[in-house]
DNA sequence: TGCCAATGTAGCCACTGTCAACATCGCTGA
DNA sequence: TCAGCGATGTTGACAGTGGCTACATTGGCA
């Protein structure tokens, strides 16, 4: 177990590491991300890093994986916290999610871009898991009648699309000042009850 | 004029730059496209693309406002030839926004992540006129009475951000094989009727 | 026609990602 | 207890890249 600085093994490099990466990438963007840099910031030499992440694509793909479980936490728990009726846990979820992106866009980012790689299976896999419980919120819906059953998966891609938008919308600073809560209620409202007159 | 190949002055290098590179993008995504390489396949040395993009980040916004331009003419031919209700319109509209993304993925994930560069203003600028047309829609509608006239930047908003996130889905290739109309006319009635039973 | 600004070239530097060879450490089994 | 071995970190090298400067070539204009 190491107390000291200045040891030759670091003990726990890969989190440092991934801890760091995640604050450069905060700070600079997944660009500005290098390697080296990470190395020098975590007090390593440049080669230390391949240790445990082979080439920089290994680091971007740690890196998401952490950001969806980060965010499969955050939308979890603010679904565990909220009874009571469909579109109000639908908010609960949505708020979670956009708030995730506004204080991450940058991780955000990375993670939408993600789903091109060449490792991408994994990273879906691990996207699917943070998106869990939303589904079944949405499958619990049709089967009750909170809403419409005639095409389930359509119903499924317009949430779904409808909170990526506004996720990025709220991510790239074009909602204003706005607070999430307002943002996110205005918008579920409108996909609830239509933006046609009843 | 130049005829000939194999003279100093190229003619028209800046156009061939920027054709060059968006075939590179389309290819390669942003990450892989090297400034060097660019110049190889043009046929000119490392140094001539400067004279044209002073660095790296010039080049990648000239293709992002390229790409708002050829966006723009698509959006706005496709409302051209769509006369009648505002949900054939809307429609009209979102199919090809969607058709685009589906078709130009690289090219979209440039100019979305280009809202945060540091000349973004320009580039923002050059989204607000390709989307100008599908404001001027919304703006109608809401003057008609065909969609809820409560609050209408929320309304703006909620149709702006299902339909970024319609096209996010289809430019990954998320959404199967799914006609783009099918997608769309799925999304955009949802979104219109409402997914609450009425 | 001679000159000049625009355009393209060539070479340099610092930095990066990746690799291979080497150093150091901690753990394990005899 | 301790030799040795696998895991972990270091060092040095290489090619590729973006950006810069000095220089070459060209076409158009006074």
């Amino acid at each position: 177990m190491p107390t000291g600085r200045n040891q030759y093994h670091h003990g726990n490099l890969r989190a440092a590491i991934l801890a760091e990466a995640q604050t450069m990438l905060s700070e600079t963007g997944a660009d500005g991300l290098s390697l080296r840099e990470v190395a020098r910031r975590t007090g390593v030499s440049h080669g230390a890093p391949r240790r445990h992440f082979p080439d920089r694509q290994a680091l971007l793909s740690a890196l998401v994986e952490q950001g969806y479980e980060q965010l499969g936490a955050r939308i979890e728990s603010a679904l565990a916290g909220t009874g009571g009726d469909f579109t109000g846990r639908l908010t609960a979820f949505a708020c979670a999610y956009v708030d995730f992106a506004r204080h991450n866009d940058e991780l955000m980012t990375l993670m939408l871009s993600s789903k091109t790689w060449p490792d991408a299976g994994h990273l879906i896999a691990a996207n699917d898991r943070a998106f869990a419980p939303a589904v079944e919120l949405l499958r619990q819906a049709a089967g009750s009648g909170d809403i419409t059953p005639a095409d389930t998966d359509t119903v499924h891609m317009a949430v779904l699309a409808l909170l990526h938008g506004l996720a990025f919308v709220a991510g790239h600073g074009l909602a204003g000042t706005k607070p999430t809560s307002d943002l996110v209620a205005g918008a579920v409202g409108a996909l609830v009850e239509g933006i046609r007159p009843r």
